[in-house]
DNA sequence: ACCTGAACACCGTTCAAGT
DNA sequence: ACCTGAACACCGTTCAAGT
């Protein structure tokens, strides 16, 4: 008679929203509970156990890329990325999801297609397609000073210690490091920093496809 | 007068076995203490909390990479798998600490001589030398049908539904997916597994520092 | 120096029971 | 169908106390 008080829509929501405001760790079944005012066995009406949310936060993610199926391998790289910077708390989640989401089969689908037309095996697309996905979460979980779920003044806190702990280190043996403290330790340009990878992915690809093509080369 | 029953370098050694056999998250206070026969608190003497006995765990895995100071960027990418490779279940470790371990400095230190030599900015330098360290990560990590902490038979089953799944999919919507489904879901060629990626990164640095180079390009 | 006892504030999860 | 009560088996961690 009563309306339900929860269901998988609203869990997901404002489990994406913990996390977003408090980082993956935050998002706790009796959080979540606590949220809603209601108990945390009352989840387990909606969701078997924890780890299906997860997919589900994880699934969420990838139905949130709009995959254009002209796309191109960079595209589908940008757009992806984007995806996952809107939430980089939950970027981990993708990877399992990739293939159990309309939105990851999409992007997969397209990029086996891209790869297969440039000549490569479908083991070897496979596999790159795979390290295409790959690539986007971990620029974006490990995007040098951007931890989620502290304040602005924490963060750069952090990054000046580290930062600081480089500076200390022996310019003898590490003169590289040293001088490159800041650019290790922080993004000043953060779309350069997501070009400069996106680039050297794009890069590669050609580059071996080109090889794949050439006559002798088999 | 009696000698201690812990030390860093046992408790260490200890987690590393539980890790290896039944994956991360067997890795508690509670478990390595009950391994030892002491109470969880003894392990606080001699680390500050788990975190930091996840740090160390994440150095040794580190420290175990020999880096000859003349290597080529393909052979730290290899050393650097074949050491992770060794420890899959904390590999994930590695990522934050690269910049807090012998080995991890000498094999950035080394990845940023290269890069600068290939005329690449101290920027674009950083943001490559952390993608390789982050490829072999999640290539080691993400190698499909390789879970850590479970059974070959299990394994075998899960790759085995996994691999369904795909092939009920729509051939008419993903055709390529559902014939990559058996490459999607487990390597049959490990060699070639990692080859393939590391190929990719190397051929696109290759490719990116040639354009770096040439007079009119900059 | 090195470890224990007792206690605290958390987790995820099951299962029977309520409405 | 949807949620609660009570309980279980776990976590990491603190702090005073023991030897």
């Amino acid at each position: 008679m009563n309306k339900p008080l929860l269901s998988r829509e609203s869990v997901l929501e404002k489990a994406l929203a913990i996390a977003d405001a408090e980082g993956l760790a935050a998002v706790t079944i009796r959080r979540i509970a606590g949220e809603f005012g209601v108990t945390p066995m009352a989840m387990y009406w909606h969701f078997a156990n924890k780890e299906e949310l997860l997919a589900a936060l994880g699934q969420r993610l990838w139905n949130s890329v709009e995959v254009d199926p002209e796309a191109s391998l960079r595209e589908l790289l940008t757009i992806l990325v984007e995806a996952l910077r809107a939430h980089p708390a939950i970027a981990g989640l993708a990877d399992t999801q990739m293939l159990s989401s309309e939105g990851g089969l999409a992007v997969t689908e397209r990029a086996l297609e891209l790869l297969a037309g440039s000549g490569f095996s479908v083991a070897e697309a496979s596999a790159i397609a795979r390290n295409a996905m790959q690539l986007a979460a971990t620029m974006v979980i490990g995007e040098p000073g951007a931890d989620v779920g502290i304040s602005a003044a924490e963060r750069e806190a952090l990054v000046a210690m580290k930062c600081q702990r480089i500076g200390e280190l022996s310019q003898q043996k590490y003169p590289r490091i040293v001088a490159a403290a800041s650019a290790l330790t922080e993004v000043d340009d953060v779309e350069e920093y997501y070009r400069v990878s996106i680039d050297l992915f794009v890069a590669g690809v050609e580059t071996m496809a080109r090889s794949r093509s050439l006559p002798g080369f088999s």
